[in-house]
DNA sequence: ATACAATGTGAACAGTGTTCGCGTTTTCAA
DNA sequence: TTGAAAACGCGAACACTGTTCACATTGTAT
């Protein structure tokens, strides 16, 4: 955000324009739309536009960022103190769950991601993956917890692995029908499971 | 290619454009690698450029496909007759080597692929994914060769979930340090290897 | 009412991918 | 060898982009 808006005024501009910027992404793709285009639609001048986003890219980022934040809450509220005793394929069934229904309850944020993942270039997306870091961060945490006698770097290796992964396998399911979907996310939790018994041996379960 | 080049000069000038354009692509990227660039390199005009390839993307693309035809065949030459017998591990072992000794002998692959990915729209992908999608029929072939009792399509979409996963990983890994490297070939190897065992056991093997 | 800061504007700028009319070179039958 | 027809090569010109900036308008506080 290049400056914060002062008045009540541009705030409610600059809310527009996000509105309007996520419908045309979604409904003609992030190259189509162009600056002048979203002016437009937010019933506003381009140099307005310019006067709260530094270039084209930060909206889109912005937008991205409301979604990743609403993302890494909820798969902090999976990682309770008490989800520590739970079974591991629990566990697994759940946080696999966790991001299968955030794409189910905001199908919005497909096109989003998807347009990021498009555009952004591979060296500047700093806060981006910030949130996959922190995802990353939490969960080797949590494995720690459950296992303490597995190294917190093994730890921290493991959780990247399975972050990747599950990212990877749920965004390609929702290319697919719910069938197929339904099919995958059965999968990866199989997947990520088996794998992770070969770390975290489940005495703490019946 | 807008027009397959009939004469021997005309033919000459097309692995120019292409050497010159991937020369450009790894060093500048290929948003900055201008089309006006790229030809003067070539010590070519604009025209002529655009004479042999329909759009920018297409110069990208030619790049990529031929990379990715030494990918696929190296692929398909791990899968012969005898393959069958291999123990689980072994195979596992060799399939993924052949994706990361491939990122070792042609690390030029690895900008080419991220300009790729970074560039194309994700619905404009046609040839592209026509790779992916014979090195999964290929696998899933393999697999029903090996364990009979699977389902065909359900040896699709364990080799899909394979694919995505082996190819998502190895791709993470080229971002950092060979010891991280060589570190997550080896978790990728134990994650593939344990999910497969799901579904193929080894009573063929000692 | 006045001064000053915050905000809004859109023509103008610098750059892009792409086209197309026209000059040049190669081919090949007469 | 000759002469047209086809293939090839050229780069100024076109249409469009993201972005800026000098100026006009609005809001705030004295």
């Amino acid at each position: 955000m290049r400056r914060k808006p002062q008045q009540a005024r541009s705030q409610a501009r600059v809310e527009q324009i996000l509105d309007v910027a996520e419908k045309l992404f979604q409904d003609i793709g992030y190259e189509a739309a162009t600056t002048r285009a979203i002016a437009a639609h937010a019933e506003v001048s381009v140099g307005s536009l310019y006067q709260f986003f530094p270039d084209k890219e930060a909206i889109l980022k912005a937008l991205a960022v409301r979604y990743m934040q609403t993302q890494y809450q909820r798969f902090l509220d999976l990682h309770t103190a008490q989800s520590i005793t739970l079974p591991l394929s629990s566990y697994v069934d759940r946080m696999i769950d966790v991001f299968d229904q955030f794409y189910t309850d905001y199908p919005g944020s497909r096109a989003i991601f998807e347009q990021l993942l498009d555009t952004i270039t591979w060296s500047a997306i700093e806060k981006i993956d910030d949130f996959d870091y922190q995802v990353v961060t939490e969960l080797a945490r949590f494995f720690h917890s459950r296992q303490s006698s597995l190294p917190i770097a093994k730890c921290e290796h493991i959780a990247l692995v399975i972050t990747k992964t599950i990212t990877e396998l749920l965004w390609l399911s929702l290319s697919r029908d719910q069938e197929f979907r339904q099919e995958l996310v059965a999968e990866t939790k199989l997947m990520i499971l088996s794998y992770l018994k070969q770390y975290l041996d489940e005495e703490n379960n019946g």
